[in-house]
RNA sequence: GAGGUUGUAGCUCAGUCGGUUAGAGCGCUAGAUUGUGGUUCUAGAGGUCGCGGGUUCGAGACCCGUCUCCCUCCCCA
């Protein structure tokens, strides 16, 4: 016999935990199809020629792997055995569990793109698994509420996008928030003006960082990293452009023979001018130049949302690929999307006290039962309450009313109905009002109505 | 994947230098109150000290291993 226990990084969520995880799925779905967008779910189990090679090499790492069923070992070699852990994991495992929403969804078009009316706009809200290491806002299973558009390469969808975090973020209580914009191409531009073509990955991942370790340490990250020292020093006006006015007019004298940074730029300032027209008051977007996210197939605009005032990672990212169908041989279909954590929008409301008390009760009236006829006549009542719209329960045991009363208490339940003799002869019914403890007699139409009030 | 840290009752935590029967608060159960919750009072139940091994006359405490929690790096939601 061993004590139960979770696995790791893994979570149960009570029902206190559920109501407020409902508001905030509730909430991020009527928005999502507010904007048009469709519901689609996946399966939790992918073939890992699926999954594999997507995230980059650490990424398949971070996959979690499932032993093939049956007798495995008889199909492998000996030679399996002595050669390396991932040579021989092809050989035991071919499913794993989906490490995002964005690859299965992009095998999802492939699979169905003769049917599916182009631009394609789908959102998906399930959990997805990932072989981290547990910490504080990071877990091996969460939640992720994908929205994307395929097949268009309107920037249109880069400001709905905008729109669509600035309209859920303010009704979940979270008002104090940045939109954080870049454009890869931008990044792709700069590697090339400072001769460090090809080293764009590299430049990234430092630059990334530069809010977190400085402006110092990132560029001896890059010498470490192989880094000319002239390409360091081209890098000088990324570290200045926070402090100016007018960001793209810089960039564009800066990046100026670049023809790709030129497009990027074009798009974000195309984008800015789809939200000024959008007519979204007082937009909290912020174009970070040092925006590079990891994932490596981001191509275009790119995002990142930050709650202020609260020490955790992005609540939100997403951005733009051009290719994401490509790896499964369907070239061209470009599309963009967003992705909420809700595990750390959970953290950051609980944090900053956001939670609307009401989500906690369901039952709004419970029924004592503390003999046979009792019980009988409250169950000949229970569902004309139920109809009326009452969330009704009786209690299910005859016992002491001292233990119903409690566990109607414990359960913050606001009314309870006593039920004896004397109510039964009379038809007038007493009701309880947990909170002032005042007790009336009523008749049912009463009782109902005095609750739904 | 690298480094650090934690684990004692349902929960939060004490437990001295290695020494007799491992404690507190909260919670739980029962009673004071046989038709009345929250407050109060009284009594009670509840422990393989994460797990496995070792040192010792003796281990909750020391040593090794392992799992877990939390944190830093890496990366990400």
């Amino acid at each position: 016999m061993s004590k139960p226990s979770l696995a790791r990084g893994t979570r149960d969520f009570g029902p206190e935990q559920m109501a407020r995880r409902n508001f905030i799925l509730d909430t991020i779905r009527r928005n999502y199809q507010r904007y048009g967008f469709q519901p689609l779910e996946t399966p939790a189990l992918e073939n890992l020629s699926v999954l594999m090679g997507k995230y980059g090499d650490e990424g398949d790492q971070l996959l979690f792997k499932i032993l093939n069923s049956g007798d495995f070992k008889s199909k492998t070699t000996s030679e399996d055995w002595e050669g390396t852990a991932k040579s021989l994991t092809t050989k035991i495992s071919e499913k794993g569990l989906r490490y995002d929403l964005t690859v299965p969804f992009a095998r999802y078009v492939v699979m169905n793109r003769g049917s599916l009316a182009m631009p394609f706009k789908r959102y998906q809200i399930q959990p997805v698994w990932r072989a981290d290491r547990p910490q504080r806002g990071r877990y091996r299973e969460f939640y992720q509420c994908d929205a994307d558009v395929v097949g268009t390469d309107s920037l249109l969808c880069e400001a709905e996008i905008v729109g669509l975090l600035h309209d859920i973020f303010p009704q979940l209580g979270i008002e104090d928030f940045v939109v954080k914009i870049n454009n890869r191409k931008i990044l792709t531009g700069i590697a090339e003006v400072v001769g460090a073509q090809g080293q764009e990955g590299t430049l990234c991942v430092a630059i990334d960082k530069l809010d977190k370790i400085g402006k110092e340490k990132v560029k001896a990250e890059l010498v470490e990293r192989g880094f000319q020292s002239n390409s360091i020093e081209l890098l000088e006006p990324i570290f200045d452009l926070d402090k100016n006015k007018d960001p793209f007019a810089v960039l564009k004298e800066w990046l100026g023979s670049s023809e790709i940074a030129m497009e990027g730029i074009r798009e974000l300032e195309q984008v800015w001018h789809f939200i000024q027209l959008s007519g979204l008051e007082n937009p909290r977007i912020e174009f970070d130049v040092t925006l590079a996210r990891g994932l490596s197939y981001y191509t275009g605009a790119i995002f990142e949302v930050k709650a202020q005032g609260v020490q955790i990672g992005s609540i939100s990212g997403g951005g733009r690929y051009d290719n994401l169908t490509g790896t499964f041989g369907v070239p061209g279909i470009s599309g963009v999307g967003i992705s909420l954590g809700v595990d750390r929008i959970y953290d950051v409301m609980e944090e900053l006290g956001l939670f609307p008390e009401s989500h906690t009760t369901s039952t709004q009236l419970m029924l004592t039962n503390f003999d046979r006829e009792a019980f009988e006549y409250g169950l000949s009542i229970l569902s004309s309450l139920r109809r009326a719209g009452i969330n009704t329960e009786m209690y299910p045991d005859s016992v002491k009313l001292k233990k119903q009363l409690d566990f109607a208490d414990k359960k913050q339940i606001p009314y309870v109905m006593l039920i004896g003799s004397e109510e039964i002869q009379s038809g007038m019914l007493t009701l309880k009002n947990m909170k002032t403890g005042e007790q009336k007699k009523l008749e049912l139409a009463q009782v109902i109505e005095t609750i739904l009030q």
